[in-house]
DNA sequence: AGTGCGGCCTGTCCGC
DNA sequence: TGCGGACAGGCCGCAC
């Protein structure tokens, strides 16, 4: 499932086959998406050029003059840019034709994705407007968990997966970096030290950074945009490892269930 | 207000 | 080997 370091690859592989280029032609095949792909998005994209691509949180953000397509990859999505004329597969939802005579691909089989439209400003979107700081950004600082967490009983591992507190923290590097921080992820958030917020701010700024710079991971369906497969599930230290030995102490790794969530830890080196 | 859970989907895996 | 059923998983929206 794509999570952010698999968003911040797609964008860079997609990002120079679409600026300046122009949507000639817009096919949505399957329009059940999470929400119905907006039927006046065709007409809203004919003709229009794509001045930027950019990344809020796990939404892409595809602008043109007239407004802004929002698109979001669930956990099943992926964006492909393919020949125009190349063969559309069984879950290819939606399809952005340009005028390169290449296409932009929405591949969803789950459909947990959506594609919408607005016309205003997309950080002032519904769906946007209340997301939480960047993780990679310097606004995500030592002092904001800390100081974001007090009284909140919430298991830790819950809260950094929060997007209203801070987004791109997915299943798979909220365990990780509760294991890089050494810290049991059904720890109460509220009844976090100071010294151990900044340390898990700066792992989940390590983990996320890690893993953009190799390219995201692979969990069943992501590919990249050009449709390589990734290849970082094998770094992966407790994600997806339960029995096997810790790195660290060789303690077998546990499986939890928190928030509705498989999550993974070490019972010695997390507490 | 904070917290937890239901629901949307289908590919994959497991047990029979 | 084939089949049915459980399960995973992001995240909104609702209930408490």
């Amino acid at each position: 499932m794509p999570e952010l370091p698999e968003i911040e690859t797609t964008l860079r592989g997609i990002e120079p086959h679409l600026l300046d280029q122009t949507i000639t032609k817009v096919i949505v095949r399957n329009r059940k998406l999470r929400w119905p792909v907006p039927s006046q998005l065709a007409s809203e994209l004919r003709q229009q050029t794509v001045r930027t691509v950019k990344r809020r949180g796990k939404y892409l953000l595809l602008s043109v003059d007239k407004g802004t397509l929002i698109l979001h990859l669930g956990m099943s999505g992926s964006l492909r840019i393919l020949p125009v004329d190349s063969a559309p597969q069984k879950h290819d939802h939606v399809e952005l034709q340009l005028a390169s005579g290449q296409c932009l691909r929405l591949r969803d089989p789950r459909r947990f994705g959506a594609v919408l439209w607005t016309r205003r400003d997309p950080l002032k979107h519904r769906l946007l407007a209340a997301l939480g700081p960047e993780p990679l950004l310097s606004e995500f600082d030592n002092d904001y968990l800390y100081t974001h967490s007090r009284g909140r009983k919430q298991a830790i591992k819950s809260f950094i997966m929060d997007s209203k507190i801070v987004v791109g923290v997915g299943n798979i590097y909220a365990s990780e970096a509760l294991f890089m921080a050494g810290i049991h992820p059904q720890r109460a958030a509220g009844r976090l030290s100071q010294k151990r917020c900044a340390q898990l701010t700066s792992a989940i700024k390590k983990v996320l950074a890690a893993a953009i710079r190799q390219g995201g991971t692979t969990l069943r369906d992501f590919t990249h945009s050009d449709g390589s497969a990734g290849y970082f599930k094998q770094q992966l230290k407790v994600y997806g490892r339960a029995g096997q030995a810790c790195p660290n102490c060789k303690q077998p790794i546990r499986q939890q269930t928190i928030g509705q969530r498989a999550s993974y830890y070490c019972p010695q080196c997390q507490t």
